[in-house]
RNA sequence: GGCGGAGUGGCCGAGUGGCUUAGGCAAGGGCCUGCAAAGCCCUGUACGCGGGUUCGAUUCCCGCCUCCGCCUCCA
């Protein structure tokens, strides 16, 4: 498998560090607010090359932070008179509900910032020894200039670099960045050598994922705006620190509305809760992993509307076996999808995989050749299942009443098509009609096939 | 200013120095059907603009235009 790193700008063949293992650390949710599309559609990818690794045998350990120490959540929290910890809460809930709400599969844990400030000190005086940091008013900063390999990730020149970040009198240069923040009245603070304070965004990344992958670990994902500052200062920090970090970086891009990123200070954000009022979650899943994870998705409702569509042919094929033939269990991936995947997570190709495989299968289907169309399903529930879009994972079973319900429904249903199909074989085609309007009213599609009719409640 | 990404047929969205071609959605024609629905088959002939390299470029090189992102918090 191959896997396309930000840091030598190319496709490398995946060696995992640790035999039979993967490690992989994914910059999860500042938790300020709601979670939108966009950052849905980062948990989305790593939770696809999760379950991918997972195929391939490997035993995958995913770490997903909680940021819930910083800047915003303070404001945030302080404007509206709650707690810093409760704010932080309430979206960290929020998120982990639209993460589920996708079929994210629960990364194997979810460390928040503010729990591992041991960690964090101890990376500081590591650096500080080292000569790589330098506490200063209560601060604690990381000395640029003494890091050479400064910039080797996002290709930036440090002198280059337009530095945004306030100025303090306490750097000795102004390119260094913060690891720690000097307490502030009203601001939460933990004690440490060099005074109280609370943690600095990079510095919280690398000791959370030193803390449980290790040193070296195999890959540190996020979305492309992190690749400056953020990942290139935590890999400063670590590599100065001695530590192998991360081995690949992956990024993903943006989802886009009317060609802008996404975002609270634009406005523009697009909430789960929102979108999943008008297509389900699977459905969602779909739009957001059919391209690829490198490439900007620019939101549109006739483009979600298209994936909707093609997400329910697949559905519906599979749907159509297990009806006339029987119930297909998982089968074998065809090699274009293990070749798509196998190449930096190609996703579109993957799914053209899929739909060549509807295609033969319902072929099959419609030839009557029902071990065929069997396996046909088979392969696409293997398929879909690596991309979490399996249409018979309970996860996305349709809202379906008791039981009791269902099997009211269904006598009442198959009592009426036995009379539709009685008149159709009498050449009565206007009662025949009749029935199939009554059910069509009732949200029942009827549709016949050489095998007789079936039926299906439509889709909301 | 520095770094990076993008411009593909009606739409979404892959990919590649030429070979039959992504795939999906929509459209038209056909098959099937009592009629539908679903499905299957066929059709479209695209790669921002201008040069260059080449037998041949959408794909490589140069220039240009347009758009977007990062360099301050951000998936």
């Amino acid at each position: 498998m191959r896997l396309h790193d930000t840091a030598t700008r190319e496709q490398r063949e995946f060696v995992p560090l640790r035999p039979g293992t993967a490690s992989i650390y994914v910059c999860g949710a500042t938790v300020q607010g709601p979670p939108h599309i966009g950052h849905v559609r980062s948990g989305l990818n790593y939770d696809v090359l999760r379950r991918w690794l997972t195929h391939a045998g490997l035993d995958v350990l995913l770490v997903r932070n909680v940021t819930d120490i910083e800047d915003k959540v303070l404001a945030k929290s302080a404007a509206a008179h709650r707690p810093w910890w409760e704010w932080a809460a309430t979206y960290e809930r929020a998120f982990q509900a639209a993460y589920a709400a996708l079929g994210c599969l629960p990364p194997s844990i979810e460390p928040r910032a503010s729990g591992h400030v041991p960690q964090m000190i101890e990376l500081m005086e590591r650096l500080i020894d080292s000569g790589h940091a330098y506490a200063a008013g209560g601060d604690v900063y990381f000395a640029v200039r003494s890091f050479p390999a400064y910039g080797a990730l996002s290709g930036q020149k440090i002198d280059d670099v337009v530095q945004g970040e306030p100025d303090s009198d306490c750097k000795r240069d102004q390119r260094d960045f913060a690891l720690w923040k000097a307490a502030k009245p009203g601001e939460p603070s933990w004690a440490t050598p060099w005074g109280r304070g609370r943690p600095g965004w990079h510095l919280e990344c690398s000791a959370m994922s030193t803390m449980y992958l290790g040193p070296e670990f195999d890959v540190h994902g996020g979305g492309i705006d992190l690749i400056f500052p953020h990942h290139e200062n935590e890999q400063a920090q670590s590599h100065a620190a001695g530590d192998g970090f991360a081995r690949f970086w992956l990024h993903n891009a943006w989802v886009t509305m009317a060609g802008e990123k996404m975002s609270k200070s634009l406005g523009n954000t697009l909430s789960i809760d929102a979108l999943l009022r008008r297509v389900r979650g699977v459905e969602l899943r779909y739009y957001l992993v059919a391209p690829h994870y490198r490439s900007s998705i620019e939101f549109s409702d006739a483009a979600l509307s298209e994936a909707v569509a093609a997400y329910r042919r697949i559905e519906s094929f599979v749907h159509r076996v297990r009806e006339r033939v029987g119930p297909p269990e998982s089968g074998v991936l065809c090699a274009e999808f293990t070749a798509s995947m196998d190449d930096d997570l190609g996703t579109p190709g993957a799914l053209a995989a899929v739909h060549t495989t509807v295609r033969e299968g319902n072929t099959a289907l419609d030839a009557g050749d029902h071990e065929s169309a069997l396996g046909a399903a088979a392969s696409v529930r293997a398929m879909t299942g690596v991309l979490g879009l399996d249409p018979f994972d309970p996860q996305w079973a349709r809202a379906e009443g008791s039981e009791a319900a269902s099997t009211a429904l269904s006598t009442l249903v198959d009592d009426l098509l036995a009379r539709r199909q009685d008149a159709r074989a009498r050449r009565e085609f206007a009662a025949a009609d009749e029935v199939r309007g009554r059910l069509a009213a009732a949200g029942i599609v009827v549709e016949d096939s050489p095998d007789g009719p079936t039926w299906s409640l439509k889709d909301a």
